[in-house]
DNA sequence: ATAAAAAACTAATATCCGTTAGTTTTGCGG
DNA sequence: CCGCAAAACTAACGGATATTAGTTTTTTAT
């Protein structure tokens, strides 16, 4: 009936991930499932099945795109010869715009990541783990140099990579701030605390 | 055949709630099964039903307990008469501690509330946004009296909770770092920055 | 020891799930 | 306007799911 429309510059597929990373964000993966889906595009569920290879796969593409994305940004930020504290907070405003502006799909791989099979889940993971290893650098490199505090940097990370995930309660209050403000703030508060 | 042994001080229904927590961690609750439940705890699933109504409501013992702690905590340290910073040290504390020792409970809490049913997700929801609301109200005392420097409080806020949420990561560091050196960490961290 | 209560078991039901097969419709290039 | 490929449809599959009913076993209390 209704066909896929296709976004331009966009394959079916892309239109079938991008819904699925809204559904999947709204109820869960496994409370997902693909007639839901397929309702939301217009569409039976069967039909789908010319587009994907299976509900898995959906996972996969979103998962694996936003790893990527967080990745090659590393890699330019890597390129840089700027000190450490100008890396980190070009980092942090990255993860900040990336929570903002593909808010389904950060959403989805930080929270359905666990659905992923194998060998993908051990795949993701362990991106995963080299991505963090490669920021403790940049933050004992600071510490080295004296821009730092001291602090266990594993704990750092933990912390920072935390409080910007944390952006994902941000829906409600949009309204009331600005991005601009947003990201000052956070990026004030990580790096110079809070207190007076 | 083996019946569920009830822990001294608990009944049967607190066995299965555990359980359930431990298991709707590893594999959330959608995915989790009531006859891989049962068989985690040695049993059929049907005898499950001789102790709970539902497996929804194993999901809402979970929660509810969970906000019921954050909560009455907060009545205590809103009843002390420190300064702001002082509350806010102790509850980052407590928050610690809750994340380290009730793991399991808490990441559901966290992570599976969306699976609730109506009204206690409608509940659930509510009582966790009055909490937010007294939290900001500390932040704000703070900075009236000065000791806290003058940034958005819902932002205060969301980071502070945000990143003593990422300690469920942290499982996998548990041995290199001691809890209080944790705990101080953190707390550093998130009131006096990073920088030197 | 025995009766009552608690909690286990087996078996079954209706529903939903992802996915496949086979068929029909749609839309574009010639 | 025809033919072919893409993509939709209907129907069905086998399997898993939460839960119930009915029965048997186990524990508890007298």
């Amino acid at each position: 009936m209704a066909k896929i429309k296709a976004a331009k510059n966009g394959t079916k597929k892309d239109v079938i991930t991008k819904k699925g990373a809204v559904l999947f964000r709204k109820k869960g993966f496994a409370a997902s499932s693909m007639r839901e889906l397929a309702d939301n595009i217009g569409v039976e569920a069967s039909s789908l099945y010319n587009h994907i290879g299976s509900k898995s796969e959906i996972l996969q593409s979103i998962c694996f795109k936003v790893a990527n994305d967080f990745n090659m940004h590393l890699n330019e930020v890597e390129k840089t010869e700027v000190n450490a504290v100008s890396k980190l907070e070009n980092l942090i405003r990255f993860h900040i715009h990336m929570m903002l502006d593909d808010y389904d799909e950060v959403y989805v791989a930080n929270h359905e990541w666990k659905q992923l099979e194998e060998p993908y889940l051990s795949n993701f993971l362990n991106q995963r783990k080299i991505y963090e290893g490669r920021l403790v650098e940049i933050i004992n490199d600071g510490i080295k140099s004296g821009e730092l505090k001291d602090i266990n940097p594993h704990v750092a990370i933990l912390i920072i990579l935390s409080a910007v995930r944390g952006l994902e309660f941000w829906q409600r209050h949009k309204k009331n701030v600005s991005t601009t403000d947003l990201e000052n703030d956070i990026v004030n508060h990580l790096l110079k605390g809070l207190t007076t």
